[in-house]
DNA sequence: TTAGCCCTATCTACCACAATATAGA
DNA sequence: CATCTATATTGTGGTAGATAGGGCT
């Protein structure tokens, strides 16, 4: 039995969300990732079958267990009698897959228990292509939209064929050419507009589907045309760089608040740029840790304007494996090469969408952030929480000072 | 409609120093 | 290449002050 779902804390953990940085069971996860089009959008792969904590990246044939990157070194080093084996790429997926969409992804990896679930089949249009899906790059344009047309698609990965969920998560923001071959999902009509298209307002359609229950209009109670008097352009990549949970963990208090600051300076200069999206993969110019700040380092958080002059970040080039774009923790809608917004026949159709979407994912990063410190160091906590203080702050040893944390005493 | 005031909420800098990172011998 | 030493940098929490925004006159 591996370690509980962080959700409900009863069932097994099998998901992974980055975003989230939680492991989730299925139930869980479709429960969470349901609420919102926003949280639809966390890419989420399995966990570590050896360490229960990590995403998986690979499965190992042999063993039949998935593992993730240190994992899978440790298992599968070049000095081991294991490093033979054959070993099959575990793809991220978003959206609200059904099981039987599950299991089609992992079919060989793993049996899912609701096979008969359909709660979310009218979703399937939502699942998203992977991160190093080779074959699926919707800003590439006509080739790719066969495979968008398609509710899987086949990625050839180093070892082995894998099945993986396929076409863009939002699927308004496929061009109309994408829409019409789909096969699993319902027909493109039928596709849920009122996930992210809030000018279509349709109420009624949300009244019976509970995805949505949850969905606080009170954070996002944005005068949608007033914002999109404010962001004259579709938003890139700032938004995806809030999307990553990875990034969030490593911020503490202080950066947190800065970078909160700063990206939302970033959408507001996005959208007062006249500077389109650029479709290329923005996310490969900055690694989690180049987003970490320091007191003393001028650049804080890059902005869409940065992505947009080839600054580069961290030494991810082009040459990036799919584990660096994982690690790095960008959001996978860049690397699973179909951004939303970013869709050269998106970009003019559908451009109000486009901006909404960050605006509202934005918002809840925000929300969410500000509820959560992340403490990197225990040891240093451990200390700052024993030590006097005058004021706030901190005093040399030995010296007067108001505030014991121990015994709550004043020497003063 | 605008200006001014008040109140509340949020953000930021500050402190000491052990832990950690880096450079050089 | 490994080890040691010296120096520089980082991160931690509570508080005061600054700032932003809303409501009212």
């Amino acid at each position: 039995m591996g370690y509980l779902c962080d959700f409900c804390g009863e069932q097994r953990s099998m998901v992974y969300c980055r975003s989230d940085a939680a492991c989730l069971c299925l139930s869980c996860d479709r429960n969470v990732h349901s609420a919102n089009a926003l949280s639809k959008r966390h890419s989420r792969t399995l966990v570590c079958e050896r360490c229960e904590s990590q995403p998986a990246i690979v499965r190992c044939t042999e063993e039949r267990v998935s593992l993730c990157h240190n994992c899978d070194l440790n298992g599968h080093g070049v000095s081991t009698c294991s490093s033979t084996h054959k070993r099959q790429t575990i793809n991220c997926y978003s959206g609200c897959p059904s099981a039987v969409e599950l299991s089609s992804i992992w079919s060989s990896i793993v049996q899912f228990p609701f096979a008969d679930d359909t709660t979310c089949e009218e979703e399937l249009g939502l699942m998203s292509i992977t991160e190093n899906s080779l074959t699926t790059c919707s800003c590439g344009g006509s080739e790719s939209n066969t495979n968008h047309g398609s509710g899987l698609v086949e990625t050839e990965t180093e070892n082995a064929n894998v099945l993986v969920g396929s076409s863009s998560s939002l699927p308004e923001l496929k061009s109309p050419t994408q829409n019409v071959s789909l096969q699993t999902a319902t027909p493109v009509d039928a596709l849920p507009s009122k996930i992210c298209c809030p000018q279509a307002k349709e109420p009624l359609l949300f009244e019976d589907d509970g995805l949505y229950e949850d969905f606080d209009m009170d954070e996002v109670d944005l005068n949608l045309e007033n914002y999109e008097e404010l962001f004259g352009v579709t938003l890139n990549s700032s938004e995806d760089l809030l999307e990553n949970g990875g990034i969030d963990s490593l911020f503490t208090k202080k950066e947190i608040s800065r970078e909160d600051s700063n990206c939302q300076d970033a959408v507001l200069a996005e959208g007062s740029s006249a500077q389109p999206a650029n479709p290329q993969p923005a996310c490969s110019a900055a690694s989690a840790d180049s987003m970490i700040s320091s007191k003393t380092e001028p650049v804080l958080c890059f902005t869409p304007r940065q992505a947009h002059s080839n600054l580069s970040f961290s030494g991810l080039t082009g040459e990036s494996t799919a584990y660096d774009h994982q690690d790095c923790g960008v959001s996978s809608m860049h690397l699973m090469g179909e951004p939303p917004w970013c869709h050269p026949g998106s970009e003019n159709s559908q451009p109000s969408v486009s901006r909404s979407n960050a605006v509202m994912r934005y918002k809840e990063k925000k929300k969410n952030r500000k509820f959560e410190k992340r403490v990197r160091y225990a040891s240093r906590k451990a200390r700052a929480d024993v030590r006097r203080r005058v004021k706030g702050r901190f005093v040399k040893a030995g010296d007067a000072y108001d505030y014991d944390p121990l015994s709550q005493t004043r020497s003063c």
